[in-house]
Formats: C-alpha cells, structure tokens, sequence
DNA sequence: TGATTTATAGCACGAACGTTCGTTTTTAGT
DNA sequence: ACTAAAAACGAACGTTCGTGCTATAAATCA
C-alpha cells in the first residue's frame, strides 16, 4: 500500500467518527481536515470533490458494518441463531466498530432520502445490500426447517429491521438501557409467529 | 393575530416544507428568506438566533402532526381500532399535511441524537410525547378488553414505533410501493399477540 | 544518488453562513 | 391625521464553506 491509500485510509478513519456524530452532511473539508491533522486542500486532492468524499465515506462504513456485524455472525449456525446474531451485533455494531456516535448510514438515510444525486443513490445501495443480506439469512433458516416453508421472506426482513431501527433510537436519543433487550424480545415474538410447527411444539 | 405573529406563522409554514426536505440542520436562514420572500434579516428578527429558529420549527412540525394524526384518529372508538387509525395516519402524515418530504421530527432525531442543546432536548420531548400518546392509546385498548390485561406497554410502543420508523424508510428511501401494506401486516400480527384470548377467540 | 512521479501545503477565490446595526417602511392606537 | 411602536430592510461583519491553482516536500524507481 503506497502512502496516498494510507494516508487516505486514516483520512477515512477520522471522517466516519465524525460522521456518526455529525452525519454525512454535516463532514465539512475544513473540519476532516483539522481532524486528520492535514491541510484542506491535501485532503482535498484525495477525493477531488466533497461528494465523492462522501460516498467514499459510506462505502467504508458499509465494510466496517460487514467485518463488525455480518462476519462475527458467520460463526452462528444458520438459521434463527444466526439471525439473532446478527441483531445483537447490529444494534450495537458502531460501539464495536468504535464510532463515537450513531450509523452513518441510518443518519445519511434520513438526510439524503429527499435530495435525488450519487450520495442518495449510494445510500439507498448500500441499505438495500442489508436488507439483500438479512434476507438470505432468513431463507437459510427456512431450508434449515426452523422458518415456515411459507414465510414471507421481505416481510420477515421489514419487521426485523423496524426492531433495528427503533432500538437504534431507542439507545441513542432516549438513552433507554432496556432498548436492547427490548429489541431481543421483539425478535423472539417475531420469530415465535413465523416458527415452523414442528421446531418448538 | 398581529401582523407580527402571522407572517411568524407564514416563515413556519415554509419552514416546516422545506425542512422535511433538507432537515432541521439543514434550514438556513437565507434560503428560508428566499422562499418566504422577505429580507435575512426580517426573518432573523423573529427568532433571535438560528437555534430559537429549529426548536420554532419543531413546536410547529409537532402541532401539525397532532392535528393530521391524533385528532383525527380519535374519532376512532378506543382500542384496537384507534392504535390502527393512529398508525394509518402516522405512516403517511407527511403527504397529509401537504409536507414536500419526510418527518422533521424523525430526521431531526437522527441529526441531533449526538449533539447536546436545545435543539436535542426539543426533539427529545417531541417524540417522547408521541411515545406517551400512544402508550395512554395502548392502556385504552387494554381497558376495553382487547389487549390482554398482562401487556407490555411500553414493549408494545416500542415494537409499534419500530413499524413506523421502518415503514417510513421504506417510502423514503426505498420507494416501496407496499410498505403501508407490510406496516398494516405487522400491526396485526402485533395486536394478534397482544390480543385478549376473549376477543378473537 | 538522481530523476520523476506523487503527495501535501499555502494561498486565494466567490459564495453562503449566522448575526448585528441603523434606517426605513408599515402597522396600531388616538 | 398624527404619533408611537412594531416590523422589515439593506448593508456589512467575521467566519466557514467547497474548490481551484502553484509551489514545495516526500516517496518511488532507475
């Protein structure tokens, strides 16, 4: 790795802590830059625009979500179990990962969902690959018999990612200690209803 | 109504469009004189500074969500089929009280969930009042027989906001033509645990 | 080591930011 | 209609924004 990916990465380091506190939108150049301990303008030169630094920022916190959430749960057995892994990893992943604040990606769905353009475009790709992701996971659970053969796959990932999103909130506004644990009894109700008969009769 | 207070409610009435499009952070004074049609200054006056500005706008976005969703829904008999109405009228608030984009209150939430002050607080004591809102709606189902005696209030807000917050997602972001039907689905599914064994039985 | 590419810094730009101030216009009360 | 009060304006402040240029410093390679 030559010194400009390096350095970059650092760059790309410093701006997603700042960006699950200030989101996407609020990473300014001149800010990033006093962060990384760098000129405007040679930080600058590594992106040639602020939007392309943007995205650059979200497709890093998309990698830091996969090692941070979706891989440690590869470890799960496939099926419910890994399901419930990848919640309890997801609800905290940006303490894992050791972003100072919330997901970036969350925050910069809620800023960009109005604004058409390349930012908006990456945000919608990179949560529709979560969503593509979760229901993979759900399908697993269903071949291995632990899911009803019939289950509505995207309905089952709708609801599961509603717990996220609400935990989410839960935790960083409202400051719930319970948050979580609410969020794991949301899951098992979930899949209680979606549970194929002969796993838990 | 002087003259004063009316064109305040005017700057609020585009204020509140333009910040479910660019969120609360989002609003700068001058763009928002542009589009009130007066001077920065004229506008600036009747606030005193920007934050006064955002936590005016979010009072204002709060009225409004009680007047397009709880007012209305309560022409709905208490119970189960208020908790629906409620939830009908929240999924889609935006597009009926006539806002171009999304929630202000939720983007606000993600925007400033990390970021102490004023405008944190308001947004805190916002969405903590629809939070109660629903648990008194949820206590009045329980007392008309439909929701087992032994439910989890805040269990059942939590799962209930966790719908809304994905349904909106899936509108905003990930243009879903059926997110209202999956968020009506999940309700149900909801309620159909929660159900007092009399009432369906 | 010397040559060459690459990375960073420095500086300046026009625009927009929130805010202050003094003036002018408009409203409200008599 | 005249006056006192309220409201809106226009200009300017200092700062930060994103983005260009040009020069210097550092890393890479022969």
């Amino acid at each position: 790795m030559g010194k400009g990916e390096e350095t970059r990465q650092g760059i790309l380091d410093e701006a997603l802590a700042l960006a699950s506190q200030v989101g996407v939108s609020g990473l300014s150049i001149g800010a990033l830059a006093d962060k990384a301990g760098m000129s405007k303008s040679g930080l600058f030169a590594h992106f040639g625009s602020k939007e392309e630094m943007q995205i650059a920022v979200l497709r890093e916190g998309q990698q830091r979500f996969v090692d941070t959430v979706v891989r440690p749960a590869l470890k799960s057995p496939r099926g419910i179990a890994r399901l419930r892994a990848i919640l309890t990893n997801w609800i905290d992943w940006t303490r894992r990962a050791k972003l100072p604040g919330g997901c970036p990606m969350n925050a910069a769905a809620n800023e960009f969902d109005d604004q058409p353009g390349p930012v908006r475009d990456a945000v919608e790709a990179g949560l529709a690959d979560g969503r593509r992701l979760l229901a993979n996971a759900v399908r697993m659970a269903i071949e291995a018999g632990e899911l009803r053969p019939d289950t509505d796959v995207d309905q089952f990932v709708f609801e599961f990612s509603g717990i996220v999103l609400v935990t989410m909130q839960g935790q960083r506004l409202f400051r719930e200690k319970d948050a979580s644990q609410r969020a794991l009894d949301a899951f098992e109700r979930l899949v209680r209803d979606y549970a194929a008969p002969s796993a838990n009769a």
